[in-house]
RNA sequence: CCGGAGGUGGCAGAGUGGCCAAUUGCUCCAGACUGUAAAUCUGGCGGGAUUUCCCUACGGAGGUUCGAACCCUCCCCUCCGGA
């Protein structure tokens, strides 16, 4: 993964629905720039409008300003990348999309365009900006298979057990966390009995990057409205319709279900688990409040970031007023 | 008006004499997170003092009892069925 030296790039953070995409594509017109949607959603085709993949809610953009292409969209002339580049039958991890988005990032930065990357997901942003340490041990299926019926007792012992410092150095929370047990064990048994050998990936903070960050926030009590709104709005544009294509065409709820969130629920109500279309809105509304929160509870700790309260007039020209002055006085914020 | 069921913490819903400030789920609050991350996991959730302490609490008012959310009486309210 080469990377372009002395360049800048844009990241716009924060929970869902605080406008974030729309903003990005205000600032790509503005700034020459091209969007890359850092979502662990969006990758997939077809869960489009339960990943809001239409950005208003009004009727600012209409569908025909919208352009689905090949592995990106085109929204009003503006390209956005990482939109339907995998496949929702199968598993895209923070891996996949690494691989996948560093070149397209290299590739907006060689043409000469500022990258906008729209982060709704801590985690990939992160091992974008920052690498992610044994990135590159691979999942191993045969192995998970034989750990997941293990129970967690046992996990902990087996960890314990192979790789006791690996074991001090997790806290509480992820000791108790069954999925991380797991992908601790088979980092080690890779790196031991496989001999794969850790390939650390710098991100594009220790790199020359500039790279400014924008996060979105919006008290809680209107982000929850928000966020209220939007899942009526999402009901209505047809997600419910768009759930039951995606079940026609093959993918499993039990699939559904692992997609989090929206097709979670989804699959419930497709199931009949969920019986009506208030309720569905009801149990939605909440999920998204708590999935907000964690965003919240994960971008809290990002260092260097302007934040920018989406309630405060003007907060569009606040933004480019923030970049104007980046231009002129780069710093590396990340 | 008669018959039946029931009123519990933000909601749903357990508990039916002491171990109940009250199971559990949801909401809510806080946090973790180095390959599922919209995932997964942890803690908190009446008020106050902040090691097993105090106060206010299970529709309302009385009563029985050493002791009641749980038993009795009356009242208020809700739902279902019949007039």
């Amino acid at each position: 993964m080469t990377l372009i030296n002395n360049t800048r790039l844009v990241v716009i953070l924060g929970p869902t629905s605080t406008g974030k995409t729309d903003l990005a594509l205000n600032l790509a017109k503005k700034f020459n720039g091209e969007l890359l949607s850092c979502d662990s959603r969006q990758v997939y085709r077809g869960l489009d409008i339960g990943t809001g993949k239409y950005p208003n809610l009004n009727i600012k953009y209409q569908i025909s300003n919208i352009k689905k292409r090949k592995a990106h969209w085109e929204i009003e002339g503006v390209k956005i990348s990482m939109y339907d580049v995998a496949d929702p039958k199968k598993q895209y991890t923070v891996y996949d999309f690494i691989k996948d988005a560093t070149p397209i990032i290299d590739d907006i930065l060689k043409r000469g365009k500022l990258p906008i990357i729209v982060g709704g997901t801590g985690l990939y942003l992160k091992a974008l900006l920052e690498g992610i340490p044994n990135l590159g041990i691979p999942v191993s299926e045969k192995l998970r298979m034989q750990l997941q019926k293990l129970s967690k007792d046992e996990l902990q012992g087996k960890l314990q057990q192979i790789a006791p410092d690996r074991w001090e150095r997790m806290n509480y929370s992820d000791r108790q966390n069954p999925r991380r047990l797991i992908r601790a064990i088979e980092i080690v048994i890779q790196l031991t009995v496989n001999k794969l050998r850790t390939q650390d990936d710098k991100g594009r903070s220790q790199n020359d990057t500039y790279v400014l960050k924008i996060g979105l926030t919006a008290p809680r009590d209107i982000l929850y409205q928000r966020i209220d709104k939007r899942v009526i709005i999402r009901v209505n544009q047809g997600m419910i319709d768009e759930a039951q294509q995606l079940h026609k065409r093959g993918l499993s709820l039990k699939r559904m279900r692992q997609l989090g969130l929206e097709y979670g629920v989804l699959a419930d109500f497709l199931e009949g688990k969920i019986k009506s279309k208030e309720e569905l809105i009801k149990v939605l509304q909440g999920k998204i409040h708590g999935f907000a929160r964690r965003q919240l509870t994960w971008f809290k700790k990002e260092k260097n970031v302007s934040w920018v309260d989406t309630e405060g007039r003007n907060y569009f020209q606040k933004v480019e007023n923030l970049i104007c002055k980046w231009y002129d006085n780069p710093i590396n914020v990340a």
